[in-house]
DNA sequence: TTGAAAGCGATACCAG
DNA sequence: CTGGTATCGCTTTCAA
């Protein structure tokens, strides 16, 4: 046994030791035709005793490519986007490809996220999770030719993966409607500035809809978008249930949001669901313990499907196509029938 | 404007517009002296003019560096670890280095996650999240001279940082003692196998630790390790109140065991606290919603502790001091004195 | 089937 | 101050 070195070994360390020169190893190391089993057997026999691995970031020089898709995702704070990375995780795990996880918390991070990553000696691919890359980002993708795949979030020159979101609004609103509701209010998200998703929006759409199917006039003072928070929609909520008029259910566009309901509800010492009906949107973990109605979107199936859309073109270097995913409604404690007209 | 080339501006692109050598372009990018102020401005003009931007490859086959940390966490299914990554996350954000994750579900990817990732040509460092390398793992890095950092694990040659257990442990306990609890059971994980974590055990050493100070005997029939799992933890729960002399308080190693517990006393319709009190342990995001008791670790704060200890060893190339970090003890409705002798 | 040598795109030493 | 050139570790022609 010679010493160990002091730095790991070398192709041409290999190609020393199994006495044959380099562009043979780095054949073997690829698989390549070509070589006679009795040298390729030196060979390895060689790496093995080196406990060779060869250097990626030479090969990656070499090859021309980095072997990391990158994904971009703002608020890793909130449990949707973690699924989501989670399902873009496991997809990637058994691929030769490494993730590097890009955290985007401000407007300036977001602007940053792709000057660094959107270059082709960064990353192979780039998945963006519940963000839309601007005009320039796109352009550098394009002209670096890096393939890009849209989680939650739809963009025309992008292949993407969304919840069919107009669908989920009418799941939700049909589901009170069925129930015997008539006075249903909703409380959405403020609508989206270009940047950011559409997705709540299009709830909204749903809840006209399926408000349209059933000949329930929409009455502007139910429509309540305009905030994101917990907070923010209790206090909306508030307002709704003190209206002289006040809805018997409330579709929030978000659990989050869907808990500031339940906590005005509570406050205002009115039951769930016998007095108010509440649905929400997400089925976040908390959904489940506190018996919230709600529509399920498939977060981590969106990271898992866009993580292989992604494979699937690197791999086929053509275009892929888009997928919408569906919804399932999930029927908990906090609906039931509206309060009888007299109680 | 001349028109852009198929591909993305290379050093030589740079030099040739500037009309000097890349040797000078490669002076500015890196912000070294000996450049006369007139020439600087011609290449920073070129280089604005043909958007360069240096491969990182070849940079960092370069500088023999890769500017990536890698992260090996298992069970990114659990709510802690991703905790503990956020705060990785946000500790990495502002620095130079990307931040690759491996998520380790299986043994075999555990293997393969140290074969990869412990190598200098892949990550300048290495974060390790509750998970210790094993005795080849650690020879390697030490080989590569990778600088690596335990969170939530300890080892003896590796700096660490981890939550004082034992004492986290004896919070739990003497405040059940304080309440005047005699009769405290502990549900707990399985004792520690070679690759896995003594956090949990040595919350029982606290929890014993407390009964001593307080002059308690402990009682083998309450002591119960051997499951992580909610559900396993439940069926225990079931159990031990059905003994002929019930403990009045269970201290369960984890808030999900301690969900199980809630479930068991459900069941058996014991009321809590008034029947039966009950502590967790880690203050995941459902337990201030079921008004859980329980003994906080700072899941964010080792995570962003740990990445900064790696910064740290990365930049000074000295070691660094392993730390323990302080846990906090939230009182909420799931505790209070015991029930009468007589009721 | 094999090896020598020319890239890949930067850094850094050594002359000038 | 500046430019040529060897170097980083691997892949890939091109001859032999």
């Amino acid at each position: 046994m010679e010493p160990l070195s002091e730095h790991t070994a070398k192709i041409r360390d290999v190609a020393a030791r199994a006495g044959v020169g380099v562009a043979t190893v780095s054949r073997v190391l690829n698989g390549r035709a070509h070589v006679s089993d009795e040298t390729r057997a030196r060979v390895l026999e060689a790496m093995q005793a080196l406990d060779y691995q060869p250097s990626s970031v030479a090969r990656n020089l070499s090859f021309r490519r980095t072997m990391v898709i990158g994904v971009v995702v703002p608020f890793l704070t909130s449990p949707s986007a973690v699924e989501r990375v989670r399902g873009i995780v496991a997809a990637l795990s058994p691929s030769e490809y490494d993730l590097a996880l890009f955290d985007v918390e401000s407007e300036d991070r977001r602007r940053r996220a792709f000057d660094i990553f959107a270059r082709p000696d960064r990353t192979d691919g780039l998945l963006v999770v519940s963000l839309i890359p601007d005009a320039a980002a796109v352009a550098r993708l394009d002209r670096g030719r890096i393939p890009c795949v849209l989680v939650d979030g739809a963009h025309p020159h992008l292949p993407h993966v969304v919840s069919d979101d107009v669908r989920g609004g009418e799941l939700a609103t049909r589901h009170l409607l069925q129930l015997g509701h008539r006075a249903i209010a909703l409380i959405g998200d403020k609508p989206p500035d270009p940047y950011r998703l559409s997705g709540s929006r299009d709830r909204t759409t749903g809840y006209l809809r399926a408000l349209g199917e059933f000949e329930v006039p929409h009455r502007d003072e139910y429509l309540r978008e305009g905030t994101q928070s917990r907070d923010v929609a209790q206090t909306i909520a508030t307002e709704l249930l003190q209206l002289p008029d006040r809805p018997t259910a409330i579709f929030a566009c978000s659990d989050d949001q869907a808990l500031g309901v339940l906590a005005a509800a509570s406050d205002l010492g009115l039951r769930v669901p016998e007095d108010l009906s509440v649905v929400g949107f997400d089925d976040v973990e908390i959904a489940s313990y506190v018996g919230l109605t709600t529509v399920r979107q498939p977060l981590f199936e969106s990271g898992r499907v866009g993580a292989e859309l992604l494979l699937e073109a690197l791999a086929g270097d053509g275009d892929v196509e888009s997928r919408a995913l569906d919804l399932e409604l999930m029927v908990r404690r906090t609906t039931g029938p509206p309060p009888l007209p007299g109680s």
